[in-house]
DNA sequence: GTAACACCTGAAGTGAACTTTAGGTCAAGG
DNA sequence: CCTTGACCTAAAGTTCACTTCAGGTGTTAC
């Protein structure tokens, strides 16, 4: 058995950052792992700081911490994550970020041609004019990110 | 004067997909003008159609209704807002789009830096090393956006 | 011994952005 | 005449990601 010291919810908070009670609540809602030490006190591995490290990182991105949670389930349970587990995360993100930099040029480009020009002509921009893209996606009554017509 | 017609709130739902009680709240906190007609119905100027889609858009990039409050207030009040209005805003946009793909890049590379490599190391990784930097940033007890050290 | 400190619990509070509920008005259609 | 549909109001509920609160435990320092 190699040695992986335990530390404290304080600990982790110090090093990563975040409130002890953002910690808790991590846990409470599985997202760390944790054991029990004297008095009912929560134990972490060190590799809750590198797990929270991911949280804040992925949170930047905009993930929810239920998306977070499903990242993280891909994970290894037992073993602390391997280099290869981080990397394979790394190239979603990086997949991620790619997708959201083309999203993010695309809406440049309808921004010039639709609000730049001041049209925003129900005739011609798709920006909003969603009633023929939209309004029969199912019962969905607002758009979702990434949901906007036309983008 | 010219003819503004004035749409109820089930046409601007329809138009812009999005739904009533949603309209009814951005009216509430100002974010929409209306009149009122018969039996105190909202009656719209067809110019927040337009609006409501700034207001999708907006939100689509990250902002919350203050801020998109904010960016409204600068659209004149009394008339329909002009091409170069909403110029003005559209350049706003570009510019933080511009910010926000930056963002985006330097973080693709700090991940495969540091996640990529699997060194996530305290010594050598500013992704997750906030207790220099960060742990004397005040009384913030978590990284706000944009807020993470190193990226 | 007692004070400080780090931790614990469960429950309630927060703010954003809405939705839902419950009950009411008004006009048009069968 | 009565029902349907579109609208109204005020108030309460929802989700997310936490924080705050109130009260309790256990260890160390003076």
């Amino acid at each position: 058995m190699k040695k992986d010291p335990l530390i404290s919810i304080g600990v982790v908070a110090k090093r990563t950052g975040v409130a002890v009670s953002a910690i808790r609540y991590y846990e409470s809602v599985g997202l760390l792992p944790a054991v029990r030490g004297a008095g009912g006190r929560r134990l972490f591995p060190r590799s809750v700081i590198r797990r929270v490290s991911f949280i804040l990182i992925s949170q930047q991105m905009g993930y929810s911490l239920e998306d977070i949670a499903e990242l993280i389930a891909t994970l290894p349970d037992q073993r602390t994550p391997t280099k290869a587990d981080w990397q394979k995360l790394s190239g979603i993100f990086s997949r991620d970020i790619d997708r959201r930099i083309e999203h993010l040029t695309q809406l440049k480009g309808s921004l010039a041609g639709c609000i730049g020009c001041g049209c925003l002509s129900l005739k011609s921009c798709g920006l909003y004019n969603p009633e023929d893209n939209a309004a029969k996606q199912g019962n969905g009554p607002r758009y979702l990110l990434g949901d906007l017509p036309g983008i």
